[in-house]
DNA sequence: TATTGTTATACTCTATAACTATA
DNA sequence: TATAGTTATAGAGTATAACAATA
């Protein structure tokens, strides 16, 4: 009796039609939007005051600790679109948290630097973001919250 | 020499200010944002030609897994304003997927249910669903989908 | 030709506030 | 009073397309 080659065995639960897709709590993005959607509303109740978003905050995040890096590379590190990303800048130079400034070595490319303001924002901004993050992080052990990072990591490297 | 009652203990890095919150790679909100962004982008493109968003997909198959739902339930279940749930609705009313109906235990409530039309579209949705899920998925052993469902679960519930 | 920034445009999501009808 | 739906409004994120300047 010849043995199939088996790559993938795919069971279907008993009594289920094998063309069914499943119930929708089995589905990993349904869960990933309503995490998503929860941490946003926490987010943002914790930055009212302060009138910033996570992607505004991650701008200035990024460019502190990148200072004079361009547009198309925050770009990439925010997995965003060059129109997007003008937007968000244009949002925090409009506010002076955030200077434009023209490159040394490329003609086309701009520099982006935090002006004081910006510096003193990011450092409140930070504050909130650990009280923000403890509360995401008191339901997991730190083994899980590294497991979290890991395999969220994996879906957006 | 008394003992210390420790109920948590917070290990600081060494050389890091413990002022410091760290690194941007280790807060969970930017990976949570980051796998969500891209998880999103990938739907919307195995979605084009149906033109359907992921709310709107969660919309259809939880008013057919839950025929004659009220918009209020529709909205605990998708943790979404009354207002933004309305939108929702009512694009798909106009596409005429989905009809509203009088509820015949309550005068205040709407019932939803799916058209023929709206059937048919979750059932293709569904196909797509199934491709961009394998997609997903395949960065994951099925205990890991599991894990990462678990810990998600955490968050929204 | 390719890259960078820019502008214009459009759609979706999200929430708040105020209003109406019903319980 | 509270709940359900509705409407109006506003801000933010997302993307596409087209354009100018530079490499």
């Amino acid at each position: 009796m010849p043995r199939a080659k088996e790559v993938l065995t795919i069971t279907t639960p008993p009594g289920e039609d094998a063309e069914d897709i499943g119930e929708i709590r089995d589905i990993v993005g349904f869960h990933l939007r309503l995490a998503h959607g929860a941490v946003y509303r926490h987010f943002t109740e914790t930055f009212t005051d302060l009138g910033l978003t996570q992607k505004q905050v991650s701008v200035l995040w990024l460019v502190d600790d990148h200072p004079g890096i361009a547009q198309t590379g925050l770009s990439q590190r925010m997995r965003m679109d060059r129109a997007t990303t003008m937007a968000i800048v244009n949002r925090l130079e409009a506010r002076d948290l955030l200077a434009r400034g023209p490159s040394p070595t490329d003609g086309r490319k701009q520099t982006l630097n935090l002006t004081e303001a910006g510096k003193a924002m990011l450092a409140t901004a930070k504050e909130a973001i650990r009280a923000h993050e403890d509360w995401l992080k008191s339901r997991y052990t730190p083994r899980e919250v590294a497991v979290l990072i890991e395999l969220l990591t994996r879906l957006h490297e």
